[in-house]
DNA sequence: CTCCATTGGGTACGTCGTACGCGGTTTAAT
DNA sequence: ATTAAACCGCGTACGACGTACCCAATGGAG
């Protein structure tokens, strides 16, 4: 273990930045950039939008620019912080309202609406996030939107388990929903050849009699026949119930008002 | 766009087989294979626990077992069905009941620790599903299980969302755990030195007075402080009230406890 | 027995991320 | 104004990667 691209033990890399929002995008002194960062995300972006994340190569955003790869490395110390100033970079699509309105199931509504629309047009959101949070300055504002709806009460751990709730919940949901998409590019299959391949086993699974919720799935889900985006809204409707029961109790509050903000909320929820 | 690796529209591979689960190991005639799919997926699994998913590569796993890479591919179609494979072997290790034991928040807390000690085990669980399900023999085992436990008169896509709920939160909560790791071995620092590397970062942050929850994180979550089991029996204990909640009544209890989930532990004094 | 499907394994191709170094350009310091 | 350091774009090169293709050896089916 162990064994070769290990460094040192405290120095990390050579500037010293631990992430990629504490480097400066340029110093003060040189030739001006012909290029820019925001130019390079915007271009993997858009490849990655098209072929996926594995397209978006130093070699192919660099062509797409019309310079060569290594000149991606003086504005981006490698693809791992790529990735992550494009994710940021689609989660600035997401242009949460300053502040929330008081209303705390339109604000995660419109909130999580919003990722599933942007999610449909970055399909390799789910890929390049992986887990790590990373704190860029879009996420944090989704971040500070979101948890700010649920500020109603709540330890702060409580509320970002439940903000992680129906973040999680949108993004499976919309992991299901590009699974066929997914699936067709790998075998090259359209959905319809993959029902069909897929017979033979889903019947001898229901066949065996051991797998009961399967059989369920296969026959009583409703899912599939609805569409997208009311099985979306369906879902996190239901997410949204197991929130509120979370929730203090707004009724009655036997202390004074609560210090959140109070706008004039005539925006009404959205449900369907 | 779709210059290259593209093959026909309608075959797929050359076999027919539309995932790997349909594809039988070793058909009837010619010499008797020297390895199995079994001990290929065991050897990946090791590498990948002690080096990353990205280290347990073709030639990495082929040269573990002493042959050369090429020769995987009689037993594997090719790398992403392997790590399917991979995932499906560590999901046996959860090894759930049979059959739900009519108390489903025992159940589901006994899935959940499982579930949690088993992508400790193996960090790269969350890299390597990244979205499609795939109905592994070992995933229907769980499925299964879990989605059984549900099964107290909600409909079927209800059971599945309310799955979906637990089984994020432990893949959420585990990468939080994991994420000091996967930091260290990205910029080899240590978990203080990350710390002293980001306080600027994050003082800035919070000094510019636009982030509220943020600050509210750095200075008030209990999570850092409490361990690590502690803090995830804590937020599992609060995903399963919201699930108890979307739960239809109780049709008859000895205990006529209402379903009220209880938000305030002990949290006193949260203002210093 | 023969036949040929299947085996393990080697070679080769195109791709990837990126370390390194070069000559030219810009700016801060003198 | 001069100089030297810093920074630019970019080409070359290296060691990986997945896997297509080819080969001789092998052993069950006829």
């Amino acid at each position: 273990m162990a064994d070769g691209t290990e460094r040192g033990d405290d120095t990390g890399d050579d500037t010293g930045y631990v992430n990629i929002w504490m480097r400066p995008e340029r110093p003060s002194r040189g030739p001006r950039p012909a290029y820019s960062r925001a130019q390079i995300t915007e271009t993997a972006v858009r490849i990655a939008d098209a072929e996926g994340l594995e397209a978006a190569s130093m070699r192919r955003i660099a062509a797409e620019i019309g310079t060569g790869a290594m000149s991606l490395y003086r504005y981006v110390p490698g693809r791992d912080d790529l990735i992550q100033l494009m994710v940021d970079h689609v989660m600035g699509e997401l242009d949460p309202p300053d502040r929330p309105s008081g209303d705390w199931r339109a604000d995660l509504t419109l909130l999580a609406g919003r990722s599933r629309a942007m999610r449909l047009r970055h399909p390799w959101l789910s890929e390049a996030q992986h887990g790590r949070p990373s704190f860029g300055p879009n996420e944090l504002r989704v971040l500070e939107f979101g948890v700010g709806a649920l500020d109603l009460g709540l330890p702060i751990d409580d509320m970002l388990v439940l903000f992680g709730l129906v973040m999680g919940y949108v993004d499976s949901a919309v992991q299901d929903e590009l699974a066929w998409e997914k699936e067709h590019r790998r075998s090259g299959l359209s959905k319809e050849g993959w029902m069909g391949r897929s017979a033979p086993y889903v019947h001898q699974l229901i066949n065996s009699g051991e797998h009961p919720m399967l059989t369920r799935i296969v026959r009583d889900a409703r899912q599939p026949h609805m569409g997208s985006e009311a099985a979306f809204r369906h879902g996190l409707e239901r997410v949204l119930d197991c929130v509120q029961a979370a929730l203090p109790p707004v009724p009655s509050l036997p202390f004074p008002s609560p210090p959140k903000p109070r706008h004039d909320d005539e925006r009404t929820g959205e449900h369907g």
